[in-house]
DNA sequence: AGCACGCCGACT
DNA sequence: GTCGGCGTGCTC
């Protein structure tokens, strides 16, 4: 008597066993709805058996097995299996958090039998000839069985009503019948790729392609580190191409704001669009569905996406490129907190696939991994069509500000507007202004929530939580001494629009961050009349430093960057270096030469010295000396202990409470006192952690297995965030 | 996670 | 006297 064993999408560790009469080892990797408590859960079979430890009598029978879907791969599994054990999550909740949302309803939707529509034996000796001549519907579908014999109810949808009466009546004739669908299977001939040829590559280019097409066929992880400009796209479309040509698929990863619609007019251009499936969060369900579909069957021949899609079932993998390899929204923060670019490698390795990580600024950990030989480091150290910008600070301690702005900064704004080039300011905050201040008493608007201060937005008119989303006016006088002389200290995005928009009244000037941007349509928008050369100055957050290319845009200057270098994280420095430089890099792409100014204090800090040579072998050399010098990553792997509760001292009584368990088992393993987390207190929530260190991952690993199943607790959410990227 | 079962306060 | 608070335990 079979068994099947489910996950599903709860948070217990082990899978679920229903009875299931023609169950068969093939079976495994099938979606299944099944009942569960008083209700149906979609799952998925990881092994089919003859032997279950629960009592026979409260084993339940599975209500469908979807036949008709494609199964997960052995394959998929292990990965989903390897995921679960290193990020300490269950199971069920990540096999099913990998799957398109629609096939997840329990209601199974998407699961439920669906029919498709062939001829008759009869219908096979039939002709268009055999219709009347005005039944024109009729001719019509019936006609277009000589070339799909098979049709499925959307290709029947498209035509319209008039088709479905069609098939009522060739069905009435008994020349086409309805079946249930079964599963397509992947194409074994790979498609002919007929692309636009790309432009010719430059020798580093050139290079950097012949090495990766050179290990083909087998995994090796290659870091192509790239400055800004130097054209990694081409190289990564060139190999898509060749991998292509031996009929496997390309995975490519994306950071999440990075989907840029001109990276899919490109990929679209060159492979034609047809053989692509874009995955990204703003698509309908079904549609998304229909694509991952496509990547499943192995009809498309590029999956692009973002994080999520490194778990896109892909059957001819032969290359994985993970772009800006660095950026932080690889790492999930929530849930199964994996990092996408470390599963891509994992996933490199287990199908003996090529591994590209591209970066102008590698993250620390791979790059140490070129460094030890372990990834191959290609690199791209010139600018394809364009010198590199020259970068200089601005030094603004003793310097009067006119709301922010350095005159030299102000100057060289002015002087770029007279050449009638853009000029972009780059503010890492948005809002008016971040601080509220009593001039009197030193009271700061905090949020009642959260353990931040509010922000200053509408022109200084409303105050705002960027943690929480809380939104209040402003007090007339300060609520804790009663005077009126509250200032606004510091500048976001609005004032300084606001400023400029004082000192160039001629500017057309836009800002663009997540306020300005919201509406669904509005940045690609902006990014229009940039193109058009419909503004001399912007504004901006994060949104504008990342992967487009204006031509006219020939100087960036950069408030506030000294904020980067008071965090307390030992990555603040290492990411304020990565980020400073890609915004850099939106200046002077094209003909026109680039100039950045960089606002600081210190203008002496190495980290800008670094910057102003656009040396990041030298950073990276001094970074990774210091973590070594200070037991950090990469040189000791770190795993972190979240609890998360409304009171604060249930946080800390349950944290402590675990540190007394661990401390026992703790061999090999450094052990931290729980201390609160870098934003104490979110939405009401108190939140802290506890952090674990080893040098060896294996210890790590063995101390947590060991560890975590001992330290649940009812009020207190808990959580292992492994290799954490954030505090 | 949902959802039921199970013992202690303010209300028709 | 009930309706309901969420603490605890289970789901094959």
């Amino acid at each position: 008597m079979p068994f099947v064993r489910v996950a599903l999408d709860v948070p217990v560790d082990e899978a679920f066993d229903y009875r299931a009469d023609d169950a068969s080892a093939d079976d495994v990797g099938r979606l299944v709805v099944v009942p569960f408590g008083r209700g149906r859960k979609v799952g998925v079979v990881v092994e089919v058996t003859t032997q279950s430890a629960i009592e026979a009598r409260r084993i339940r029978a599975v209500a469908r097995i979807a036949r008709d879907l494609p199964r997960l791969p052995e394959a998929t599994l292990d990965l989903f299996r390897f995921c679960a054990r290193y990020y300490h999550h269950p199971l069920g909740e990540t096999v099913l958090n990998a799957l398109p949302t629609a096939l997840r309803r329990p209601d199974g939707a998407a699961l439920a039998t669906r029919s498709e529509y062939v001829r008759t034996a009869e219908g096979e000796q039939r002709t268009v000839a055999d219709l009347p001549v005005r039944a024109h519907a009729q001719r019509a579908l019936f006609g277009a069985f000589a070339t799909e014999p098979v049709l499925t109810p959307t290709r029947l949808r498209a035509g319209g009503p008039a088709a479905r009466r069609a098939l009522g009546a060739l069905m009435a004739r008994g020349w086409v019948m309805e079946r249930e669908a079964v599963a397509a299977q992947a194409e074994s001939v790979p498609p002919a790729v007929t692309a636009a040829a790309g432009p010719e590559p430059t020798p580093e280019q050139r290079a950097a392609v012949d090495a990766v097409t050179a290990t083909l066929g087998s995994f090796q992880c290659h870091l192509l580190h790239g400055v800004t400009g130097s054209g990694k796209t081409e190289v990564y479309l060139r190999l898509i191409e060749a991998v292509a040509r031996r009929g496997e698929q390309t995975l490519l990863l994306v950071p999440e704001i990075n989907l840029t619609p001109q990276l899919e007019a490109r990929l679209a251009d060159r492979l034609g669009s047809e053989r692509l499936a874009i995955l990204h969060s703003g698509l309908a369900e079904g549609e998304r569905l229909e694509r991952w579909l496509r990547a499943v069957r192995g009809d498309a021949l590029v999956v692009a996406g973002t994080r999520l899609a490194v778990f896109t079932p892909l059957p001819r993998l032969g290359l994985i490129i993970v772009d800006e390899e660095h950026d932080g929204s690889y790492k999930q923060q929530e849930g199964l907190r994996y990092s996408a670019r470390d599963v891509a490698v994992f996933l490199g390795k287990q199908r003996g696939a090529a591994v590209i990580l591209g970066s102008a600024t590698p993250s620390l950990e791979s790059w140490q991994q070129a460094r030890n030989q372990r990834y191959r480091l290609l690199q791209l150290p010139s600018r394809a069509a364009s010198n590199p910008p020259a970068i200089r600070t601005v030094e603004t301690r003793g310097v009067t500000l006119a709301e922010g702005l350095a005159p030299p900064l102000v100057e060289a704004i002015g002087q770029t507007l007279a050449r009638a080039e853009q000029s972009l300011v780059f503010v890492n905050r948005r809002g008016f202004a971040p601080t509220l201040l009593c001039h009197e008493c030193g009271w700061i608007a905090p949020c009642h929530r959260c353990s931040a201060r509010l922000t200053l937005h509408s022109a200084g008119r409303r105050l705002r939580c960027h943690y929480c989303g809380h939104d209040e006016s402003i007090p007339r006088s300060c609520p804790s001494c009663g005077n009126q002389d509250l200032r606004a200290l510091g500048a976001g995005t609005q004032r300084i629009e606001q400023a400029l928009a004082a000192l160039f009244p001629k500017a057309r000037i836009a800002r663009i961050d997540r306020d300005s941007t919201r509406r669904k349509r509005a940045f690609h928008e902006l990014r229009e009349r940039i193109e058009a050369h419909d503004l001399d100055i912007l504004v901006g957050t994060q949104m504008l430093a990342k992967g487009h290319d204006f031509p006219r845009l020939t100087l960036v200057g950069v408030l506030g960057a000294d904020n980067g270098l008071l965090a307390a994280d030992f990555r603040a420095e290492e990411r304020l270096f990565a980020l400073l430089l890609q915004v850099a890099g939106r200046a002077g792409r094209a003909a026109l030469p680039g100039h950045v100014l960089i606002q600081t204090e210190f203008p002496q800090h190495p980290l800008f010295q670094a910057l102003i040579a656009q040396d990041f072998a030298g950073f990276a050399q001094v970074q990774l000396d210091q973590r070594q010098a200070g037991a950090f990553p990469p040189f000791l792997h770190q795993a972190l202990l979240r609890a998360e509760a409304t009171q604060e001292a249930q946080v800390f009584e349950v944290l402590e409470e675990a540190r007394r368990q661990g401390h026992p088992l703790a061999e090999g393993i450094t052990l931290y006192d729980p201390v609160p987390a870098l934003m104490p207190k979110v939405a009401g929530k108190w939140r802290g952690q506890l952090l674990i260190q080893s040098p060896s991952r294996n210890a790590l690993h063995a101390f947590l297995d060991n560890w975590w199943p001992r330290i649940g607790s009812k009020r207190v959410r808990m959580s292992i965030d492994v290799d954490p990227q954030d505090f």
